[in-house]
DNA sequence: GCTTGGCGCTCCGGTTAGGCGAGTGCTAGT
DNA sequence: ACTAGCACTCGCCTAACCGGAGCGCCAAGC
């Protein structure tokens, strides 16, 4: 696609421009007089609505009813941020602060730096912030531990080089003394320090194999029990959302009903992360409208999301959610931000 | 407080039922002649409306305005409800199957008991469910350990009996290498092994003292990070928060703004929990209607609240948030049965 | 003396009609 | 190529109206 945006005469090109602007906060149709006046472009009201007639040939912009001012369509708005994306964003943000704050949070857990994260981005924006929490398989292993709770209940506690900590409640087959799984752990430590969690899971199946050669007691056992660990890190798939009640009464988001739908999918998160997902795969910031989103619960919103990562590898991703009127400039610059800065403080911890 | 309820003459209870009833589940002040024809008391809508008058002058019933039908206030409420707690209250309710669910879900650690119990409570109210997570002060200590992550970052975790894991990235005033830190987790793990966590400060000044005298390398030092893990603990005050969504769209609730602070309150949950905590001094169940809760948040609302624990301890509380006309009968079993299964699903683990 | 039917009155909610303001499209004029 | 003017269309607000539901009171009946 080229730039459709600045195909467009420069008259055309401004007084849109001013629409969008007004529209987005103000959220009601504005008329051909108002807008003559805010551009500075000294027309009359007039030459205006011919201008307008002109753009709502092409789709940009619609009368609610006959005789209202024009509102701005989805595509307009697609235009528009289109030629936002290619412009050079500046950072009105106070990147400093955030990052300072960014880099204590990443300091401790991974859950806790996508609960810092997602409320800057909600209060920074005012709209609803969500951040996936960095699944830990591309962490190293660090340390494993087993506590026996009680005959047949052994909790694991599986340490990552990030500092996350995983912990499950198995119930292995046999009973395990305290004694017993102790020197588990201490094998699987020995064995497996340093190693990728992804990776985790062959190098356990060949260390089955030639352990089991070794008659060496039933540190084959040990090998089962850190299986399930892998487990409960490729389960998690946590998301941190801040803000959600910053949607709450804005009323092109609609009735009741779609209102709660909406705030089923942030409790339920599922459709939240697919939604998100999709933002993994782009470079910079990814932008959904109305729609554009595939999911019948967001079409009437507006998204920007963005992916971080550490290294040129994505390890999750970022977002805003708000109504599809919304001042995309200022929130795509937060949400970049947001991510390079989240990306950095993630690489040199 | 006598009981006032059964002090109104019996056709006054039965109709001030009636009319409750109704009125719970339809939202809409009750008429005369609807309320005579729907107590099966053959009595006339005329004989009716006397009696509400009188039910009126108690202030019981009140009508919204001239010639509307009446409405039972709060103080009606509050009366049907005590009414309801020195009965008998049966269980209504598949309580073998909760108990399963329960049981299974406190084997794993009381965080995901605590979700499973809030979502269990929601969806049987279709209200909102909150319980707390019981906070580990009463848990014993079962061991700690601590994990060098880089120069001056160490992971505490900290388990403890009922299979909670509690953990924190500490930094410490002198680097530690790994050996160390074990040495240190050693040494804990052998002195306060059983301990409970609540007493756990006081051990440890005391083990401070008797150690330094000892020239037994820095071992104090092993203390102070202790320390730390005693204020992990305390600093945790989880509440698990489910079907907040069924609250929306119930009118009485008021205009976006109320809905949006009730919506801010589960969000920060602070204000929820001291809420829930004034069930704890309570035997059985605890209901505040309106604006007994004493916040302004919830003065549209009515809570039914119960404390659960292990052994006449108290561990946590539980409860249903709700509008003030609310079904409690139905309500009160299910919080009350909830609580007592919890309990017992905890003791016996 | 409690209960009941009847009557007049009040108030809410929905509907209708009218007026106002904002805005458009079109056309003619600069 | 713009602009000014005009007729027309809507949406929205207010006032007025109407029907229905319901109450209080009163007088009559069991």
């Amino acid at each position: 696609m080229t730039d459709a945006w600045s195909l467009l005469p420069e008259r055309a090109q401004t007084l849109l421009r001013v629409l969008i602007d007004r529209y987005t906060d103000e959220g009601a149709p504005i008329g051909s007089r108002a807008l003559a006046r805010m551009s500075d472009l000294n027309l009359s009201p007039a030459t205006v609505r011919n201008v307008m007639a002109d753009l709502e040939d092409l789709g940009l912009v619609r009368a609610p009813h006959t005789s209202s001012g024009r509102v701005p369509t989805e595509f307009a708005y697609r235009l528009f941020v289109d030629s936002l994306l290619t412009a050079p964003g500046k950072a009105p943000v106070d990147a400093r602060r955030l990052e300072r704050i960014l880099r204590e949070a990443a300091e401790d857990d991974p859950q806790q730096m996508a609960d810092t994260a997602s409320n800057l981005l909600s209060s920074l924006t005012q709209f609803a912030g969500v951040v996936t929490i960095p699944s830990r398989a591309r962490a190293l292993f660090r340390q494993i531990d087993f506590v026996s709770l009680s005959p047949g209940r052994v909790l694991m506690v599986l340490v990552t080089n990030d500092g996350g900590v995983q912990n499950r409640i198995i119930h292995p087959n046999k009973p395990y003394g305290q004694d017993e799984l102790t020197r588990f752990a201490n094998f699987l430590n020995e064995r497996l320090n340093g190693q990728s969690i992804q990776g985790l899971r062959e190098t356990l199946v060949a260390e089955l194999k030639s352990t089991r050669e070794q008659i060496e007691g039933n540190l084959s056992e040990a090998i089962t029990l850190a299986e399930s660990a892998v487990e409960a890190v490729e389960d998690e798939a946590g998301v941190a959302v801040a803000g959600q009640v910053n949607l709450m009464g804005i009323d092109e988001l609609g009735d009741v009903d779609r209102m709660r739908r909406l705030f089923n999918a942030f409790a339920e998160k599922r459709e939240l992360v697919s939604l998100l997902d999709q933002c993994e795969r782009a470079q910079g910031v990814k932008i959904f409208i109305g729609r554009e989103s595939g999911s019948r619960t967001f079409d009437e919103c507006g998204v920007v999301g963005a992916s971080y990562g550490v290294d040129d590898e994505v390890v999750g991703v970022l977002g805003v959610i708000g109504p599809k009127r919304m001042p995309y400039d200022r929130v795509i610059s937060i949400v970049d931000v947001t991510s390079r800065l989240l990306s950095s403080a993630l690489s040199r911890q």
